[in-house]
DNA sequence: CTCTAAGTGTTATATTATTACATATGTAAT
DNA sequence: ATTACATATGTAATAATATAACACTTAGAG
């Protein structure tokens, strides 16, 4: 480790199509998915799933996506550390996602599970929820 | 609510499809993929992917079995009363799915959401771990 | 008995994801 | 610079998962 200026490196060694995956979802901010972020990025030399996949797949092993499992879509991470944990409140109504930044529940969900003897490599947190301005309506 | 003996309609209400269904997913007590269902269930009769998922999806809101989502499977559930909230640990080497049945821990959750301010209407929680029998080898 | 909600059977199609293979690129060691 | 290697790319084909549409049937309530 005897860089001065190397460490430019890790943060971006993201490839075109990685870059281009992680900005619209950035931008969006939403969950997307796939095929849909592959239509948003033809303009931009995305021809094919496996494309998207592939860049969606990298980005989700590097912590900097995650894929909501029960919409089939990805969304930005918006936690600086979160790893591959993941904890997200999904409107039943509207369908809007949030991840639950909430120090205090994912922390409570490890504790948790060290208090009942599982070892955990990753969680997966999906709370189904009615979110404020639909339970308005 | 004047019935003196129609409970027995709820508790027997399943048609066959549902039953045989059911009945696999009982016998086999792993997690199954709808096209296996079909597969295995082809000789009962069931010659339609739409006939597994509308059996599979009225189970599912019965509470009688559920989907993990991030494998797109489905599994009997082995809690009484867990209504459509789920907990399993998938193990990332064998696959092996087990619903959690640990009540201190479900409860937990519960009250991390409560004391967060969340309202819920169900969740789906998945943890990835080493199962035991992986872990030694 | 009739009405209605729920379920059935079937065909077609939509959506989501992977396999296979040939080529290209970035990085590190020589 | 050149090689070697791991990683990424581009493309076509196909697999796996899930739903739409429609005509028909059945079970239970009144």
């Amino acid at each position: 480790m005897s860089s001065t200026h190397t460490h430019s490196k890790k943060s971006q060694s993201l490839t075109k199509n990685q870059r281009i995956v992680l900005d619209l979802l950035q931008n969006s901010g939403e969950p997307l998915k796939a095929y849909f972020i592959l239509d948003s990025l033809k303009k931009e030399g995305l021809n094919s799933p496996l494309q998207v996949y592939r860049a969606l797949d990298k980005l989700v092993e590097l912590g900097k996506i995650h894929k909501i499992e029960s919409i089939n879509s990805f969304i930005i991470c918006n936690n600086s550390n979160c790893a591959s944990n993941t904890a997200f409140t999904i409107c039943e109504r509207c369908g809007k996602v949030k991840e639950i930044k909430n120090k205090y529940l994912t922390d409570g969900v490890c504790d948790l599970v060290k208090d009942n003897q599982l070892e955990i490599t990753r969680y997966n947190l999906e709370f189904y929820v009615l979110c404020k301005s639909c339970k308005i309506n």
